[in-house]
DNA sequence: ATAATAAGTAAATGTTTATTTACTTATTAT
DNA sequence: ATAATAAGTAAATAAACATTTACTTATTAT
């Protein structure tokens, strides 16, 4: 039997993905992809079921899954509060500025009602994105150490921000100066986390 | 010269929003559109030059419009920090929350390519949205009240958890319990006001 | 060596797309 | 009343769409 080549694999996701974040969700269309991958239409119907599979395939395993690992990397739920915070909003930053197309993705997950229902699926279905998040939530709101609100609005108030930012840093990578540096990152996550403390 | 029916052009608007909240941006078709609002595809065209230029429309005026004037109802850049913060997030959740149409055609606004670019180059055309807490926030810094920040990231940490709240709200909308209740937004916002103060 | 088989291709399928053509209708200034 | 004219329609256009058909190729277990 003839394998599998996971260059050609690889090369329709990394295309779909740099199509997706210069044209838009609403301009990848399946012969445009081939094309660009170098690839009969018929190979990205031999690795996914139809246009959507792929795409939920990018978004929850390629994207969100690299993007989660990324976002835990050297984070422990057992962190002081600010420390955890810290490490997150670093570990965030530097992945998304580094990593355009998925931010793009990322941002269409919140938009577009089919990936959308494909992440609250995921989400029940193999358990929660970013359990140790939670967890570690849970612990310091136990403590005493920050504020007792649903877990939604205690994600929304950590991390809505930094997702915001993002998108400044790109809208400046083209003009004179970038006013979203790493410093002013550090002081909105200082704000961020003097916001939730008790 | 017979005169523009403006029903029509109204009906092409709210239905248009329609299927993008519904079934998202990606599955906007003139033709489908126009048999929802029960016009001919050419007529779309008498109002809007293509399909791009409609998109703006709703985008820039109908949507943007009508949620500035909606957050800056009763605001008044002089207001002091927390009541001027407050006031708008209560405007700006009332509005998001009966408007979820609107709410679905503003996170297109962040993630699409071609709508992004529209709201740039309107904020720079025709002067700033929201220019008005543009000045309340100059003023708060320039008063020793708030941290001084870059424009942009002063208003992702005041703002982007509102919106994030508001796709909360409507993912429970359906569920047993509604989570993103006016408390848990009043106390978000607090949460906002405590992390920008100095 | 070769039989078996999934991976891969090029070209075609029927449908849907954005937009236009050719025509009709409703309104108003005369 | 009617000429002038933009608004409106139904149907058509050519291109692009997602997906499939019919075929070839590369690999491996025998």
């Amino acid at each position: 039997m003839r394998p599998k080549n996971l260059e050609k694999e690889q090369a329709i996701r990394t295309i779909a993905l740099d199509i997706i974040a210069k044209e838009g969700l609403e301009n990848l269309s399946m012969q445009k992809l081939a094309k660009a991958a170098n690839v009969s239409p018929r190979t990205i119907y031999i690795k996914y079921e139809d246009k959507d599979d792929l795409l939920i395939k990018l978004f929850i395993t390629e994207v969100l899954g690299a993007y989660e690992a990324a976002t835990l990397k050297g984070f422990d739920e057992r962190m002081d509060f600010k420390t955890g915070i810290k490490k997150l909003w670093d570990n965030g930053f530097q992945y998304l500025k580094n990593n355009r197309t998925h931010f793009a993705l990322i941002l269409y997950g919140k938009s577009s009602p089919m990936l959308n229902k494909a992440y609250q699926r995921e989400n029940i279905q193999q358990g929660q994105f970013f359990a140790p998040i939670h967890r570690f939530i849970q612990v310091n709101v136990e403590a005493g150490i920050i504020q007792d609100l649903p877990f939604d609005a205690q994600r929304a108030l950590m991390f809505s921000p930094l997702l915001d930012l993002v998108n400044e840093y790109f809208d400046h990578l083209n003009r004179p100066v970038q006013i979203i540096t790493d410093e002013v990152i550090a002081n909105c996550c200082d704000a961020v986390i003097k916001g939730m403390m008790k």
